[in-house]
DNA sequence: TAATATCCGTTTGGTAGCAAACGAAATCGA
DNA sequence: TCGATTTCGTTTGCTACCAAACGGATATTA
């Protein structure tokens, strides 16, 4: 495994010993764990520093658009579950995508509690130019991965998520 | 592969591949990355709203913590790069983290541009309560695989770091 | 040594994110 | 039918996060 021909892992992994004493420590958990949150952070900032800045779209908000574009009009609180945001950060990051002119909210008229939200036609416009320059940097980002490593890690992947519990 | 087989996500895949009429997809690539993202976030939720909430810890404060733990005082400059922050970013955290007690800062007589950041005896007493606590949660939530499974998923996740570029 | 450039941490202004409180609307029970 | 409960999306109050601007301190160079 790479990760211990690494000196200054090796270093840290001496000194968290130490610190640890006699306690016991999982290190390849640990490992995965870190690592999981390490890549998030970088494919997500190369993401918003690549592409979508020049939409003005964060990851949140490419995301929703993105899902409005696959599914179609839907009500809020299957966008936030579908996006994978609380109910209370969807209002916000729709509430930035309509000043961006990208979405609209509808009034239901059958249950005037409920709200559905669409796409604009800038927005599908933006959505229609962006995905495929999305998924490029995609690429690039998981690139040094063969076909099937990806599909490992994305299943490696899914059992971590159903795990740790995505809710 | 699993995913071929959830009958939602042959829906999306369908979907995404109407949307996109003839333009080219990498769906493998795809997957890989959101499923990081996915996880990432299922992970920090999972870890603050259960031991890190009892110390009124977000994850950045406590990889603060467990950076200065593991490695004793340091530079401002040099404890952000560590824990992968913008400098103005972990201003915040230690800020936050010298209301809670747990850290003191330290202006550097040599040079009076530079503080240096380190634990309180009570930030001490707390990371070593609160690591082996975590730990036990980061092996819960990677507890699905096996240990060459876990350290396969760490070395796939560092060459996507490595590609992404972690800065 | 004086002017300039660089370096360091903080501040500012913005979005994102959550939990919990909230108010309006629908539903349920008696 | 009418009060109580549940179900919506929004608001509120907070932390986190970044980039860029800032201001003080050090280095550089003439």
């Amino acid at each position: 495994m790479q990760h211990r021909t690494d000196p200054r892992l090796l270093d840290a992994e001496r000194l968290i010993g130490e610190r640890l004493g006699d306690r016991r420590l999982d290190f390849d958990s640990m490992l995965a764990v870190s690592n999981i949150y390490r890549a998030a952070t970088a494919v997500r900032r190369r993401a918003e520093k690549g592409v979508l800045s020049e939409f003005g779209l964060s990851w949140g908000g490419f995301t929703t658009l993105w899902v409005l574009w696959v599914w179609g009009e839907m009500q809020s609180a299957d966008l936030a579950e579908e996006c994978d945001l609380s109910k209370g950060t969807l209002t916000g990051v729709v509430k930035t995508l309509e000043k961006r002119g990208f979405v609209r909210r509808t009034a239901v008229e059958a249950d005037r509690r409920k709200v559905t939200v669409s796409l604009t036609d800038a927005g599908l416009e933006a959505i229609e130019q962006l995905f495929p320059r999305f998924n490029l940097y995609e690429g690039e980002m998981v690139g040094d991965l063969s076909t099937s490593e990806k599909q490992e890690l994305a299943e490696l992947l899914r059992r971590v998520i159903v795990a740790a519990g995505s809710r």
